[in-house]
DNA sequence: GCGACGCGGTTTGAATACAAAATACAGATG
DNA sequence: CATCTGTATTTTGTATTCAAACCGCGTCGC
């Protein structure tokens, strides 16, 4: 028989057309390229993507179930808009999630996933220091990735990131100022820190003051902009 | 023209189809009537429903982002199996989101909240001394769910009930004993007295150790059914 | 007799078709 | 001229159809 070649044999992935958009609609309402409270249009974005109006539909209540579009019954979907309210709405469930999962983190890590958080993490720096604006976002949400995988919940990874996403969405049209993000990779290198400590209450404290302060710069931004 | 009657004048309501099967889907796993790791028959339920497989789907993929249902592509759905792992998986993200309504639910209720609270407390006191089960679980539920609502935080209700129900399921196999019945209805007095007196790190507690006794419970129960 | 293979029925995934509701627009009416 | 009403068009909700994948069973080869 054929020995396992551990890269060659595993089984291949069957990726249902419904999952793909889900994927797709949701980058585009995070990135923006779909705007806060634009109006969907079934007909149009089905010939765009190149399927049928039933996968379609299929992606856009699940994501209506995430929260980021809204549905109102034969009145079409539209982009959740991004108001004050709604972040000051997801932002205290998503931080009483962030602060479990730095307390299982602490505690269920291993050594080699704590290992590797603190390689992306000295690789986030490099980048912050090269202020390398794209590569960076790319290995923090690496590392807070990384962090949900060593609390070793799927509920709470699954939960968090779909709020996740709706707070992404204002962080993203908000940019990083330069005071803000030098203090966030401060935050980081404290909590870094404490993982490697495995101090469960303080990785929990500083993951929710992370967060905190993300929101609040966010917060600003939305402010300054209205 | 017609005077604003109040009560008849609000929005007629209209619900899709989908919306009405997730709802009977949903009742029929955490009341038992599917049972756990049970496959669900699309062809069999769409008939007996009388509806056609689109929205039925529908309603599927939607319990399936639950957490109830697991679809494999190709291969259907079945309704998601309840087991000791999955309960330890669940339960401290619930809690967290139980303290957390514990916590604003004291800040924020209003007066008449608390009271409307306290009503049902005491109707819910009724049926324990009267022994009646059934309306005591209706009655509990209705506590919970309106510490949900004096909490005035939509997506904290919203996530929080999509995990219940996952929890619920088990509880609902798992009976209450006399003992642990007069427990809980201890501890609801304290977390009752808690929100009138709007202590809310003290409600926060008291909820999360509500909700830990009763994981106990049903996890002793289930352990000794193995 | 035992196991691999292939075939048919069944079930799922996606597309199309049809029905119902909403919006847009034009004409009627005051 | 403005407003209302009725009709046409578009869009949404549901049903049906078509295609692809899976499962059970019988047959064939060893």
């Amino acid at each position: 028989m054929n020995r396992p070649e551990a890269q060659l044999l595993r089984p291949i992935e069957r990726v249902p057309l419904r999952a793909s958009l889900v994927d797709a609609l949701r980058q585009m309402i995070v990135e923006g390229s779909l705007k806060p409270g634009e109006k969907i249009n079934e007909r149009a974005l089905c010939e765009s993507f190149g399927v049928s109006r039933t996968p379609f539909r299929e992606a856009i209540n699940l994501l209506a179930a995430e929260g980021l579009v809204a549905v109102t019954p034969h009145r079409g979907a539209a982009v959740t808009p991004i108001t004050l309210d709604e972040l000051e709405e997801v932002f205290p469930v998503l931080c009483a999630l962030e602060a479990l999962t730095g307390e299982l983190a602490a505690q269920k890590a291993s050594d080699a996933e704590i290992g590797a958080i603190e390689r992306l993490h000295g690789e986030m720096l490099a980048h912050y220091e090269a202020r390398d604006r794209a590569a960076y976002f790319r290995l923090n949400e690496a590392i807070h990735g990384a962090l949900y995988e060593a609390a070793g919940n799927p509920t709470l990874t699954r939960t968090a990131l779909s709020l996740g996403f709706r707070l992404r969405r204002a962080r993203y049209q908000a940019n990083l100022t330069e005071t803000r993000w030098t203090a966030a990779v401060t935050e980081h290198e404290a909590f870094t820190a404490a993982l490697k400590a495995r101090n469960a209450g303080l990785l929990a404290r500083l993951l929710r003051e992370h967060l905190e302060n993300k929101l609040r710069a966010v917060r600003m931004a939305l402010l300054e902009e209205a």
